[in-house]
RNA sequence: GUGGAUGUAGCUCAGCUGGUAGAGCCCCGGAUUGUGACUCCGGUGGUCGCAGGUUCAAAACCUGUCAUCCACCCCA
């Protein structure tokens, strides 16, 4: 190794990880403090824990996909050890280690970096942030209306709400499944071809099913048993399933259980599946009682890949931006056991942090034009002499001990001017300017730098207006 | 992991069939020694992602590599 940097490439950050710069971090502070703020209105503690954990705890029952997408690595005591892909399976480790301690139902909310090792792209990076929050300890489905509703709460706060929340149940899925004699063992493999029916198209999907060992009369009898029987019977190929949702979404508030109920007797024999039914119209109809119901689809295709969901899924996608889903979760009760606890309910909610912001950026200029200025005041010299500038650094102290951010210049060299366009460009909405005339009135200059107004005022009155 | 596109100044980009680089914005200085944004004048700044190769000559053509974007795959 040389002592120079020998090219480009190593003052770059590595792939699919970011630099974030002063302006930016304001953005994405913001959101972030607005999340746990919103988290915590809803009554959810604050829990940290590593980043890594040891790899078989982060694999166990993840599902194969994700596995791939584990940054792996080998300590010095050849421990093998992986970067954490999202926060439940650690929640489910620390509920099982701290459990003693804990309340129940466990409320907790977490805020921090994950990694996946895949290739990026626009809204997909290596290194992102999560905002999760989950509750262990609740059977009921009042949980995932909390969730919900918590979501809903959230994203408006952040000046979001062009989005859908599709929702589905593992529980109506397997018993789709089962009655399309689909074998238990293609069940992933079915769910995820289906999956992709609104892009490639019917001919598509078949012929992936044969390629996968499964019939075309799989595919037809999934299809026929989510076929919503209003739908017109056109031969459009791809378009079965989405014209199920295009009538759902003409009428949200019956559609959904309309359509669930019309399930509930294609389904009737299936005990698993009447149950996710039951749980998803207990969803529905209470979700209209707190206005939620405009945002929820019941999407019967919707699969999420995490091995450990067992009850409903959801997943929030945004309808301005061709991002993927910003959020999902879902309830995952056997999850607990899984690490030696005693088996509890539970389900959680994950945003992606990352995928908002670049949301809000494309979509909501007004969200960033608002944001206040991290810095409120200013402070500019017009003489580099000493008692100026011991008057202007007590001023400073004086302002922070008030509690109103500040800056005051540091180069006693730069003019005036100079320094009032370096506040400028770094957005400061007030400036005090001092010199000999405020040093001796023993008062300040307050500058309002977007309407132009001076005030010459003593720093008392100026603390007033500025807080 | 597969396929495609792109990489030129701090940023956005132009640069023809090969003849060793340009604009706008930004930045710096000045017009303006108690006033920023607007205007005008001047200026700094580039191993053309990196490494090889072809050629008298490469930003341009070829190979490799790294990164970004797009489509798969999958996902926040």
């Amino acid at each position: 190794m040389t002592d120079k940097l020998k090219n480009i490439q190593q003052i770059q950050p590595p792939k699919g990880t970011r630099d974030f710069l002063p302006d930016a971090m304001i953005l994405r502070r913001n959101v972030m403090e607005t999340i746990r703020q919103c988290f915590a209105l809803y009554g959810f503690s604050e829990i940290d824990s590593p980043v890594f954990e040891y790899f078989e705890l982060l694999s166990r029952k993840c599902g194969e996909e994700i596995e791939k997408e584990i940054y792996t690595f080998h300590d010095k005591a050849d421990r093998k050890l992986g970067l954490r892909f999202e926060f439940t399976s650690p929640l489910g480790r620390y509920y099982a280690s701290n459990n003693a301690k804990l309340t129940k139902p466990f409320k907790r909310y977490v805020i921090g970096k994950v990694y996946r090792y895949e290739n990026t792209q626009n809204g997909r990076y290596r290194e992102f942030y999560q905002a999760d929050v989950d509750i262990i300890g609740v059977y009921s489905m009042l949980a995932e209306l909390e969730l919900i509703d918590l979501a809903v709460f959230t994203l408006e706060k952040l000046g979001l709400n062009n989005y859908e929340i599709h929702l589905n149940n593992r529980k109506i899925l397997d018993g789709i499944i089962e009655a399309s004699g689909i074998p238990v063992n293609k069940k992933e493999a079915a769910l995820r071809i289906l999956d992709k029916l609104s892009k490639i198209g019917e001919d598509k999907v078949i012929k992936e099913f044969i390629d996968n060992d499964l019939t075309e009369e799989n595919y037809k009898s999934f299809i026929d048993l989510v076929n919503y029987n209003n739908i017109n019977n056109n031969n459009n190929k791809n378009n079965n399933v989405n014209n199920a949702n295009n009538n759902i979404n003409a009428d949200f508030e019956s559609s959904n259980i309309l359509f669930l109920e019309y399930l509930k007797e294609k389904l009737k024999n299936s005990g698993k599946a009447l149950e996710g039914i039951n749980e998803l119209v207990f969803i529905f109809e209470n979700s209209s009682k707190f206005n939620l119901d405009k945002y929820l689809r019941f999407d019967p295709l919707l699969v999420r890949g995490l091995g450990y969901y067992t009850g409903p899924i959801f997943e929030i996608k945004s309808l301005d931006v061709n991002i993927g889903s910003f959020a999902a979760g879902g309830r995952y009760d056997n999850l607990i056991e899984l690490y030696g606890a005693r088996p509890e309910g539970a389900c959680g909610l994950s945003f992606g942090v990352d995928r908002i912001i670049d949301i809000i950026q494309e979509k909501n200029p007004d969200y960033i034009n608002n944001l206040p200025s991290p810095i409120k005041v200013f402070i500019a010299y017009l003489d580099s002499n000493e008692k100026l500038i011991d008057y202007s650094f007590n001023i400073a102290k004086l302002l922070r001990i008030n509690n109103i951010t500040c800056e005051i210049n540091l180069n006693e060299k730069l003019n005036i001017s100079k320094q009032l366009k370096y506040a400028n460009s770094k957005k400061i909405p007030y400036t005090i300017v001092i010199g000999a005339d405020e040093l001796k009135e023993n008062k300040i200059k307050l500058k309002d730098m977007k309407k132009a107004e001076e005030y010459f005022i003593s720093l008392k009155d100026a603390i007033k207006i500025l807080k």
